[in-house]
DNA sequence: CGATTTTTAGAGTAATTACTCTAGGAGTCA
DNA sequence: TGACTCCTAGAGTAATTACTCTAAAAATCG
């Protein structure tokens, strides 16, 4: 069994993203793993230090996944990677749903957070112009930098817009990831314009992998009209 | 002197921007327009009722603003009605700082906003598509959905964003205006890849008028390499 | 085994805060 | 003026909740 402070982590974030961490309590994350109050209290000082830990958990995440291998990428590659990084925002949905709350309250917290943005902002810009460098990406630094703080701000804000629409089925895993999905799709939607030789002949491949049509689409744009629809 | 309900609510509104939902009490608000507590819950049941009445507030407003006048319309006409929709999205920016944790509470709020979006999507598909007709947009109907559906979650998601990074400066009416000017670039980052005609000849110069280069983007993008920056 | 350190339990507390209740002022209309 | 309704005050309450404290079990080590 893995140590308690990082089962203390695990069902925090679990409880927290299920039901946002204003209405978790520390004795709800206690109840949730077997153990007491004062127990949770012995591994960490208070609440927001658990916070602080997901938080920090996180950014490591991000960052490694925002450190590309050397040589040249196909923008099918980088693709994966953004999934992974979805991913990992995913998982840590609570954050971004509470995020300025706990700027707000931690100052700490605030200065590393705008560290991390821009450091994630360059590692992304990095990526994007080796992309352009191989060809498949035209666009000048100017749109690459309105680009990326667009992809960014889409892919930190993307779980809690869908949780939002659609939170009566938390925890519904198949579910989850359909939205996921969508996310990347909508991501895609922002680079097409951009794209150029291999990765335009992919567009539509990788288009059709991540759209989920039926599901999502369907959800924001009501009845009126679905894309290639069967209307009755 | 307006009425004492307005007023509950434009104190709240004010207060809840400032330091978020969370860490404004009902006392708070009562103080800050010079009321007592009991007065406060004579106009208003609960302060989750506070909440609704401004969120029924802000949605009327985009609603409004939505709803375009016949006739074609200029790609710079467009813009400036979507600088009155981040205006207003940034006037309620404590809504979507909270809003996964009140749709979270409040089933009824849940539907109603479901419904607002869907209904904003709509309403914003008939916009690009006039401008289409007008020849001043090339995009399919699904390069116009997925290009809303990204519009939408940007300018939703912007203010909190922003503010998160920059939460010491609260109250700055300047910065505020520049940040909210920055979020319109965003969005013409957003369409310009798709703009035709005489709104690509207008590209550059609403690039100008919106783009607010020293103060946001070199709070994003670090001191790595501004756009046409001096370099010592 | 004994000693020491780490980990756990769980009852208890202090502070916060949404909200209630009663009583009284202020306007309005006869 | 009197009656009636609308509005306001402000002290008080009940419930929640983050956190503390003491003491004992469990592990570690000589």
């Amino acid at each position: 069994m893995t140590d308690t402070k990082t089962r203390i982590l695990d069902t925090a974030l679990n409880l927290f993203n299920r039901a946002g961490e204003r209405n978790v309590t520390t004795n709800h994350i206690a109840e949730g793993l077997g153990i007491s109050p004062g127990n949770l209290y012995y591994h960490y000082r208070n609440k927001a230090a658990i916070v602080a830990a997901l938080f920090e958990r996180y950014q490591e995440q991000i960052r490694d996944l925002l450190t590309v291998p050397e040589g040249p990428l196909t923008w099918q590659d980088k693709m994966r990677y953004f999934e992974g990084i979805l991913e990992s925002m995913w998982q840590a949905r609570f954050l971004h749903r509470d995020l300025a709350h706990f700027l707000h309250q931690d100052a700490e917290l605030r200065r590393r957070y705008k560290v991390f943005v821009q450091d994630s902002l360059e590692r992304g810009l990095v990526i994007y112009r080796s992309l352009r460098d191989s060809g498949l990406i035209q666009a000048s630094d100017e749109e690459l930098r309105g680009l990326l703080v667009n992809t960014w701000v889409l892919a930190a804000s993307w779980p809690g817009f869908t949780h939002g629409l659609n939170p009566d089925a938390t925890g519904d895993e198949a579910l989850d990831r359909t939205l996921l999905r969508q996310g990347i799709y909508q991501i895609i939607c922002l680079e097409a314009p951009y794209l150029r030789g291999e990765a335009l002949d992919h567009l539509d491949a990788m288009k059709q992998e991540f759209r989920t049509g039926d599901t999502t689409m369907d959800l924001l744009f009501a009845a009126a009209e679905a894309p290639p629809a069967r209307r009755a």
